[in-house]
DNA sequence: ATGGTGGCTGGGCCA
């Protein structure tokens, strides 16, 4: 947020969306610039904890009741990895989900514990029929269509059935994924390395995913990856997934 | 596709 926040102000101004999950803030809890966000118009809320992970959520709509880490009752997270806010009526939660490593490393077991504590989080802090909105990178490609080549992904995260069907778990709360409602296509993605020229050669997956109850999917009208934003001076290697969702 | 790039730091880790 720190080396990009010249990229993150100018997105805000030309896109203006009505609220803003970003995940990897990679700052301490007290240094998001939360002026800077004001003076476009945008409250912030902010987990973080210095050097990896954090989360936040910005919005011009309100921004209230917002909850840190997973609900209490719930085993907390070590990690600043999901936060929760209210925003025109909406829950929404800017989730980054632990990236796995490798299949047989401790922190894909971790991945899968902190899809189980989503879920938990999901079912102790609101309902199937309330308007929810469950955001951010999910670190899982959840179809093969979402990957640039299922073979460069044998026995790879993101893709592993372990991690798709604790994914499941989470949706079956009463979540969609939003994107599916409007887009049938494969190779549509969000995310592409750094390394080898990956967006240059379309090499990319769609892990960052707006999950969403059914009051909200009926209400939503348009989705898009905003993919231009991966292009130019210091992009992030995630790409921006807008939602619109139309008022009640 | 066992390297590669980028950002945190201030050497090495993480993605």
């Amino acid at each position: 947020m720190k080396a990009r926040l010249p990229r993150v102000s100018e997105w805000l101004s030309e896109t203006q969306p009505d609220v803003l999950l970003i995940q990897e803030t990679k700052l301490k809890q007290d240094l998001f610039p939360h002026d800077a966000m004001a003076e476009l118009g945008y409250e912030s809320a902010h987990f973080g904890q210095g050097q990896w992970n954090g989360v936040a959520i910005l919005s011009r709509v309100g921004l209230s009741d917002v909850q840190l880490n997973f609900a209490p009752g719930i085993e907390q997270d070590g990690e600043a990895r999901i936060i929760s806010a209210t925003c025109a009526g909406i829950r929404v939660m800017s989730c980054y989900v632990p990236n796995g490593r490798e299949l047989d490393h401790d922190h894909y077991v971790y991945k899968l514990s902190w899809l189980n504590r989503l879920r938990q989080h999901l079912d102790a802090t609101c309902s199937a029929s309330d308007d929810v909105i469950v955001g951010g990178d999910f670190n899982i490609a959840p179809e093969d269509r979402d990957v640039w080549d299922v073979k460069a992904f044998e026995n790879a995260t993101h893709v592993s059935k372990p991690e798709r069907d604790a994914l499941k778990q989470v949706c079956e709360f009463g979540l969609e994924d939003t994107f599916r409602k409007f887009h049938d296509e494969d190779s549509l993605f969000s995310w592409w390395d750094y390394r080898g020229g990956s967006f240059h050669k379309g090499h990319g997956m769609r892990i960052d995913l707006l999950l969403a109850t059914s009051s909200v999917v009926e209400r939503s009208t348009w989705t898009a990856i905003d993919r231009n934003a991966r292009k130019g001076e210091q992009p992030s290697d995630h790409a921006p997934v807008l939602l619109r969702v139309s008022d009640v």
